[in-house]
DNA sequence: TAGATAGTTAGACAAACATCTAAATATCGA
DNA sequence: TCGATATTTAGATGTTTGTCTAACTATCTA
C-alpha cells in the first residue's frame, strides 16, 4: 500500500530532497547544504523518506549516500495513471 | 505551485474518496456512505481538496455534487514524470 | 411558512508532525 | 588510541491535522 509514500510526499523538504537525488547521489552533508533546517531535522526527513521506501542509503566510509528508489516512485506514478484515462467527461 | 494537492493526497480517506470519483460524481451523502467517519469530518475532507483544486463542487437543490478535477491531477503526475527518465543508474 | 433533509461551519481535543538542542555512534587519520 | 568529521538518536516543544458534537444555512415539500 503507497499509503506511506504518499506521507512522505506531503512535505516540501522531502519533495525538494528527492528532485536533488534525482540529479544524482548525495550524502547527508550534501543534501544538507541546500536546505536552512539543522541536520538532525533533515535526518529526520531522510529517514521518513527511506521508511516509505522512496530513498535506499548506504554507508561509505564516513558519509550516508542516499538514492533514489525509482520502483516506488513507479508505484506511486500508477496510482495516478488509473486517473488519466477517465473515459470523456460525460455532461458536468 | 502543487503543495497543497501532495499535501492533500496525504490522507487515505482523501484518496478513497477521489477514487469514488473517478467513476463519476458524487453528492457529499453518497460519498459519506462509503466511510466510517461522521459527516462533518468528510466535509471537512472534500473542502481540503476542492481547496488544493482536486475536486470541484455543484449544488443541485438539496445537494452538492462533487466532481474530479482531472486537470490538477495532470500536474501533479507532471511532477512525477520527472523522475520517469533517469538515465541509467550509473554506478551504485 | 413549518418541518424535514443535505450539507457546512464553529469550536474543542488528542494524535501526528517538523523542528530544535544536546548527546550518542561510527569512521577516518595521525 | 585520540581527536576530528559525518550522521543519527533522544527528548522537548509548538504547530498542524483528523476527528467529534452542536449549531447553523440552504433547499425542498406540503
Amino acid at each position: 500500500m503507497p499509503g506511506e509514500g504518499f506521507k512522505a510526499l506531503a512535505d516540501p523538504t522531502r519533495r525538494h530532497i528527492l528532485e536533488l537525488l534525482r540529479e544524482g547521489n548525495r550524502t547527508a552533508g550534501e543534501l544538507a547544504e541546500h536546505f536552512d533546517i539543522s541536520k538532525p531535522s533533515l535526518s529526520h526527513h531522510l529517514a521518513t523518506l527511506k521508511n516509505a521506501g522512496l530513498v535506499t542509503d548506504e554507508r561509505h566510509g564516513q558519509n550516508i549516500v542516499y538514492s533514489l528508489n525509482t520502483t516506488v516512485m513507479q508505484d506511486l506514478i500508477g496510482w495516478f495513471m488509473g486517473f488519466t484515462n477517465t473515459e470523456g467527461d460525460k455532461d458536468e
